[in-house]
DNA sequence: TAGATTGTTAATCGATTAACAATC
DNA sequence: TAGATTGTTAATCGATTAACAATC
């Protein structure tokens, strides 16, 4: 198997996301330079990532934007699609669910799990929100193998062990510790602060203000 | 002036983070090794990374870690603090506010801005909730250089251009489009949907699902 | 054909890793 | 001192950039 690094990953969703967009723009065809220029890249650098997946441009009107799309539909997601658990429906389970709900039935959020009664059997987007008592359960019901942890710290290590246990092999994850996992596991951490604190920093920085 | 790569930014303040969590469990000093560990980072990496801040370790005890919290703060904080603004205070706006509000005095959370008359006047975590219309006047006295987008895709553009009028250098955008900015802008880009089809992929790659 | 773009190879750059002298 | 750790230099690795042949 080649190897591909967490970045090119993540270059390729975007490329994916962005040539959505140009879908709906009546042009049928786009050129390297082009794309380049939406994703804050260079037009060989795109060219580049595109290699990874089977889809040859034209010399002459580049790449076809429906058909790489599909190409790189078939290299990230999976052939037939990945369930999706969310863990906690406060604020941040709420705004997640609004972020991504019904954008890519192959990466499809499956369940709400929380412990308050009050939002237990509520649905929201669509999604039923479960008893965290009952995550093994629905887990293996709806062929869960993703997660997205937004509850506080604490219970989060302990959810985290229980859905590895149950089968999931992706965590993202938002409380803002840093979870101890099996070496299989991949773990995305999304710490806002420390988002809020690199912006702080980078914005000086592209400014020059910083001076060490 | 010499370099540092964004990774390195981000690191630094995983350290101190991680650190300041070690602070409270009563022992003074730590090795590069044990910081390592709970960074997920080698040894050499951890002590490579350390150098850009101006503080040595004791080669008998290793770091102290007070005085380590203390130089990473006087290398990536502004000396003088720094403001941040909010806009938008959906649920996410809301779950932005409740994970980073006092955690740092000097990245600080001074003014949250939304345009629905039932917010505005409103106090969340202790920050009030301003006319998106005031944005400049507010940002100009709250001497603000920092902002979190966390608005729909819609507004955000517009919003992004008033507020880099008013003075911002560093924009965290949780917004799904790409912003346009002048070079010398840093923006973080945090797109949900994107985190989470990263997060599926890269579970199936760690488990060897993944051919290609 | 001429010209613009693509895929691929070679050169450069930077970050990571390994090795080691210096320190207490 | 012996031993463990630090800061620094050298070697390796990988990604980015530049160059260019192939294509229509």
């Amino acid at each position: 198997m080649k190897k591909i690094s967490h970045s090119a990953v993540h270059r390729l969703i975007l490329y994916r996301k962005l040539l959505k967009i140009q879908l709906h723009t009546g042009d049928d065809y786009i050129y390297s330079h082009n794309l380049a220029q939406l994703a804050g890249r260079t037009p060989a650098q795109v060219r580049r990532d595109l290699m990874y997946v089977a889809y040859s441009g034209s010399t002459v009107r580049g790449y076809h934007i429906a058909e790489l799309v599909k190409s790189i539909s078939m290299f990230i997601d999976s052939p037939t699609g990945q369930g999706v658990a969310l863990v906690g429906l406060g604020n941040l389970g709420k705004a997640i669910l609004n972020y991504t709900v019904g954008l890519n039935p192959k990466v499809e959020v499956r369940a709400v799990f929380d412990k308050d009664p009050v939002k237990i059997g509520t649905i929201t987007e669509g999604i039923t929100c479960f008893d965290v008592h009952d995550l093994e359960k629905i887990i293996d019901e709806k062929n869960i193998n993703v997660a997205i942890i937004s509850i506080p710290s604490e219970g989060a290590q302990t959810i985290a062990d229980r859905l590895i246990a149950a089968g999931v092999i992706g965590i993202l994850n938002y409380s803002s510790i840093r979870l101890n996992v099996p070496e299989n596991i991949y773990v995305e951490n999304r710490d806002m602060m420390r988002a809020l604190e690199k912006t702080a920093f980078l914005g000086r920085y592209f400014n020059n203000q910083v001076i060490f």
